[in-house]
DNA sequence: CTCCTGACCTGAGTGC
DNA sequence: TGCACTCAGGTCAGGA
């Protein structure tokens, strides 16, 4: 379920939980997840302190005290949660990181728990003078809420693209971090339809769709701060929170501008949702 | 290159 | 209740 939004969402729930914090004990209770997981992980993580935690795209990168980034990706059905006691583990948690204030473990602070029942997640760990080459982030799009997103840009990024815009949106090498749900919504709230050819965004369209998206996915990020300070309880899963969507699921309901009965169709194997009449 | 399909995996929901 | 079936917010490899 994790686009920008609910991984930012994740980042800033971590962020006070492990930056200069110590990892007492790493528990790594399988050896792969979508691919295999670094060889001995949990040896290479114990007695390590984390110094920052950032995102890219749907990607959280903590950066460790020996210059090593640990990458995690949540995949479909990954969420993380944090405990200030020891949790009993079930059978999806794979990954559990006690954390400490020093390198002794005499009184661990936290208990942060990485489930992920479909496993689609992944986790690496690389050394922090190879993060610009690295695979998985070198051809990632602008981040849609850093400086370099605009609508010229998206303007050049969707030009002479034949596929339809919605799809030209889930691509994360043209912009980071949008997924399925905030396609839909981003592309209700700029009045474009889902099956508009990419390649026809440009002027006043490409404005609104700029725009668009970051209004949309900034007030995703907000309803997530608000399930934060709400929910972040001992135990409280981060990750999943209650979205104010506009279209997306909401097949047959009446849209909220005019009344229409919202639309679903198929594009590339996955669904769109959006409003027939407004969206053009 | 660009674009689409199928594959990966489990659990929740639906219909009979 | 049980069973069969569909669908789910992600990405990648492979082929047209």
């Amino acid at each position: 379920m994790p686009e920008l939004p609910e991984v930012e969402t994740v980042r800033r729930a971590l962020a006070p939980v492990l930056e200069q914090r110590y990892i007492a004990a790493a528990f790594v209770g399988r050896d792969d997840l979508r691919w295999p997981l670094p060889p001995n992980l949990a040896a290479r993580l114990q007695g390590r302190r984390f110094t920052h935690v950032a995102r890219r795209g749907k990607y959280v990168l903590m950066t460790l005290d020996d210059q090593n980034v640990l990458l995690l990706h949540l995949g479909m059905s990954g969420s993380v949660r944090i405990h200030d006691r020891a949790p009993t583990l079930g059978r999806h948690d794979h990954i559990m990181l006690t954390m400490a204030d020093g390198e002794q473990a005499t009184s661990p602070t936290h208990y942060v728990v990485l489930n992920d029942p479909r496993r689609f997640g992944w986790v690496d760990l690389f050394a922090l003078s190879t993060q610009a080459s690295y695979k998985l982030l070198q051809h990632m799009g602008p981040e849609p809420l850093g400086n370099a997103f605009s609508a010229e840009y998206l303007q050049t990024a969707f030009k002479g693209r034949q596929g339809p815009v919605k799809n030209a949106l889930l691509n994360q090498q043209l912009i980071a971090g949008i997924g399925n749900i905030y396609a839909s919504e981003a592309l209700f709230h700029a009045g474009i339809s889902p099956r508009r050819k990419a390649a026809t965004i440009a002027g006043g369209r490409a404005v609104r769709l700029a725009a668009a998206i970051v209004k949309t996915l900034r007030a995703a990020i907000e309803d997530g701060g608000t399930s934060l300070r709400d929910h972040v309880q001992p135990g409280g899963e981060i990750g999943y929170f209650v979205q104010r969507l506009a279209v997306y699921g909401r097949a047959g309901e009446a849209c909220q501008i005019c009344t229409t009965p919202i639309k679903m169709l198929v594009q590339s194997g996955r669904s769109s949702f959006y409003c027939p009449r407004c969206q053009r």
